[in-house]
This record gives C-alpha cells, structure tokens and sequence, in this order.
DNA sequence: CTAAAACCTGACGTTGACGTCAGAGGCAAG
DNA sequence: CTTGCCTCTGACGTCAACGTCAGGTTTTAG
C-alpha cells in the first residue's frame, strides 16, 4: 500500500504520516523509486497512534508504549509509565463526566427558560 | 484581592489570569494605582474556565457560553452550542474509556509476562 | 505518448494558552 | 528611607502536530 491509500482508510492525512515516520512510530519500506510502501497492518497502527494522541499523549511517549502495545512485554520502568498515563486518562474520564453533567444543568436551566419564554401566561 | 492572591487560590500563573482578561473572560476593577481588584467569586470563576479548557473548549467558545452559565438564560443559537458542547465531551469520554481499557489489558499482558520472568520455572 | 494524479524532500507557517523577560512603578516592614 | 516583594505594560518565545507551499520525480489512466 501506498501513501494515500493507508492515508485514507486511517482517516488521516498524508502529512500526518510522514510525521509520524518522522517521529519513529510508522516504518515504512521504500520502492525502487523511493516512495513508501505500507504492510496492511500500518492502517490499524497509525488508528492506533490517533486514539493515544486523543488521550494526550505526547509522541515521545507513544513512541515509549508503542512496543509493548504489540508484544505485551514490558519492562518495569515502561509498565510505571503505562500505568501512569492510564490513571491520568481515568482522572481525565472523571473530570469531563464534572463538566458534562455542569453543562447538562446549564442546558436543562436554560430550556426551562426558553420554554418559559414560550408559554408567557404561564 | 489582587492578582496574585487569586492566582494562587485558583491554582493557575498569574499570567493566565491576564490572558482570560484579555479574552474577556474576566474582569477586573482597577486600584488607584492601576492594580487589578477582584471580588471573591473570581476564583470559582477561574476555576471554571480551567475547567472548560480542561474539556476541549476554545477561549471564544468559553466567552459565548460563560453568561448563560452564570444566568441560566441562553438563546437558541447558544442553546445549541451547549447541546453540540455536552455532546462533544460525552464522545470524547467514549474514546477516553475506550483508551483507557486497552491500556488496561495491554497491563494486563505485561504484568502476566513480568510474573512469569519471576517465575522461571512456571 | 501524454496529461493528470500521486509521491518525494525540504522548509516555513499556524494555532492556542500561556512562559518569560525587560523596564518601570507600587506597597508594607523595619 | 530603603529593601524586597508584588504589580504593571508590552512584546517576543514556546511547543506540538501537523498545514501548506515550492520544485521536482513517478505512477497511472486513456
């Protein structure tokens, strides 16, 4: 597979992934003429890469977890760091649920006062 | 209270709470002198911009949303906004889980293969 | 064969929420 | 009075994950 073929079926752009490679979280081999050539597996990677870029992590950190993601080898030092970041994404998950359920009473306040703008007698 | 007193209590640099006056998302009376004097409802408010940041939103979307948070009133168009807001936050907490659990069994797998290398002969 | 589409490297631009520095003034304590 | 901390404005720096452009090569479709 070619650049924008895996490009298009993760859903990314191209440039996306030439910074990934940049980064040393995608490989890719080389045609005769230089251009990338992608295994099958590279879509579901750079998906993979996305969802822990949604959580937050930094790509030096990725590039840390993303072996072990694969193997389910980890040493000590790299178990302590994926633990970390899963405590911090549970700490995020319990924060936006807060704000969430802020909101859910800002907007119930605020349709009670558009319905009440709409029943003026009452 | 001055700057400083209200950086501290609401956690945050002295600098952000420049940057939020900047934003207009918070006002502040002047001394004589030129020095910014904040009621006391200052923090919680900081503490609530921090919090919609921490959500994903853009100071220009804070600053639109930010009154009818405080009043309960909003018109449709800022109705809508919230809705989309709330909507976008219980995605992201989806995706969030979703990492969180694969992180978790990637622990999982790495804590079985850290077990057995302690227990060679299992 | 040719033109369009896709790919390459290299490099500068973008965005948001501040950090940081410079230079100047304000304020409570001893 | 002066010492030391706090505050002011203004302006440039940062950082990450790309976007975008230039100028050139390669692949593909007709």
């Amino acid at each position: 597979m070619r650049i924008g073929e895996v490009a298009a079926k993760a859903g990314v752009s191209v440039r996306a992934l030439r910074y990934y490679e940049e980064q040393g979280l995608l490989t890719a081999e080389r045609s005769a003429s230089g251009q990338r050539t992608y295994p099958d597996g590279a879509v579901d990677r750079v998906v993979l890469v996305q969802q822990l870029y949604a959580a937050g992590l930094s790509s030096r950190r990725i590039l840390e977890l993303l072996p072990c993601v694969y193997t389910g080898y980890a040493t000590p030092q790299t178990l302590a760091l994926l633990a970390a970041e899963r405590d911090r994404i549970d700490a995020q998950i319990t924060g936006l649920a807060a704000t969430r359920d802020r909101l859910d009473a800002v907007i119930a306040a605020a349709t009670a006062s558009v319905t009440d703008a709409c029943l003026p007698g009452r």
